[in-house]
DNA sequence: AGTTAATATAAGGGCATCCTAACTGATGGA
DNA sequence: TCCATCAGTTAGGATGCCCTTATATTAACT
């Protein structure tokens, strides 16, 4: 019931597009950025500048983009509402995995501090959100996985799915229908030619993935002792 | 993560301004709006005819404005939000009534139906908001209850706390921390001269309660049948 | 080294929402 | 009945974020 303005929202998407598409400091060129938000490089360019401006990011020019520690807190702020919620909409609302990523999209913007902190205790502060990404905690630093696509396992290879990269709600859906979470034993039965679809089995169970979805789907590597 | 726009959030606020100040049908002047939502009234006239040619509301110059049916849908449907939110805000997170309706104010524009009715399945359809008021079922008609504000009892006249005016974070905020909540028992025992502050018995508990505050305290008058 | 492709900037607009200042028209009480 | 006051409109701007088209600059490959 107070203020009118929406300052932030604009803003807080390009700083989370920014800190998705940089996995840890590597620059970020505009173009990319333009591309997932589905505005011309112009306006991202000019947008660019403002977050500059802002002190919230550094742009080298011809490069690309770098968040701040300022930016890079926001944009872990973000991701942290957002998969607070995400946890909420599945566990208590039982929504499937499209509507929430959807809703928590919409509701990342939304949430003070004094808010996210409340849900973070309702939810028992939980550490991964239901694709597996890790929260951001309040304060602090957000520790890094190795990880690994499974569209760069080899045929025999063997890993459990960490989390899946989830700029896209698209992919979620598929996945979700196709039961593939976090936690599921993956191995790569087969590649079809031209790095084309690939045949896995995930918990004993047969499935085709195409490359680009497995692109989506990050693996933890299993040394395979037996056959290594 | 789809579009940045943000067409709905002002007009909502609106929309929603104008069924809290009209009680039910009257008309509200524009100036009225403009002021609760502390913009000119040139502004909130510009978006009156706005609203007016979206078919969301009718104005009739000098006397001022009502929504349609289809407004008074659109109304109906925020406050629908706000209220579901308010409940989860109080029940789940325990937050105190002055942030619970803070955030409400800002989650409520952001819930689609989808949402809305997980939510309300997840709180137990609800009937009404933790100040007391009416929850707009999904489809369906708000019926309406008949209230006295508490600044309208004489001295000796008793009734039950129905629901807390809630256009105000501030009077929530103070009305909290004296427990005055629905439901309990009120009794005016003194009204200070010039319609001053009201002594009133609550529930046994002594509370002393300024006229204004007490505009904001709905009442359902009980028949003192001794008495009277 | 020179051309091409990627990237950046400039120029000119658009839309929604807000503002102030100045003016006009309606209402209603003395 | 008339005038003060309240309500509404017009004019002229500002801001944030988006657009297209055209041009300049740099990077990268042959």
């Amino acid at each position: 019931m107070k203020e009118l303005h929406k300052f932030a929202e604009s803003e807080e998407m390009y700083l989370k597009t920014i800190a998705e598409i940089s996995g840890h400091g590597n620059l970020v060129p505009v173009t990319s950025i333009a591309e997932r938000l589905s505005i011309s490089t112009v306006s991202a360019s000019e947008m660019v500048h403002r977050l500059q401006d802002r002190g919230l990011l550094e742009h080298t020019p011809y490069k690309g983009v770098r968040l701040t520690d300022d930016g890079l807190n926001r944009a872990e702020g973000i991701l942290r509402r957002h998969r607070l919620w995400e946890c909420f909409l599945t566990e208590h609302l039982g929504l499937p995995w499209k509507q929430v990523h959807d809703f928590a999209c919409q509701l990342e913007h939304v949430s003070e501090d004094a808010l996210t902190d409340a849900l973070d205790k309702h939810l028992g502060s939980p550490s991964f959100c239901p694709h597996g990404n890790p929260i951001p905690p309040a304060q602090g630093v957000l520790e890094i996985r190795e990880t690994t696509p499974l569209s760069d396992l080899d045929v025999g290879q063997e890993g459990v799915v960490l989390c899946i990269r989830e700029e896209d709600g698209e992919i979620l859906d598929y996945l979700d229908a196709r039961a593939v979470r976090p936690g599921r034993r993956v191995r790569i039965e087969e590649i079809a030619p031209y790095d084309g679809p690939r045949s896995v089995l995930m918990d004993g169970e047969k499935q085709v993935l195409g490359r680009e979805v497995a692109e989506h789907i990050l693996i933890e590597l299993v040394h395979d002792d037996e056959t290594e």
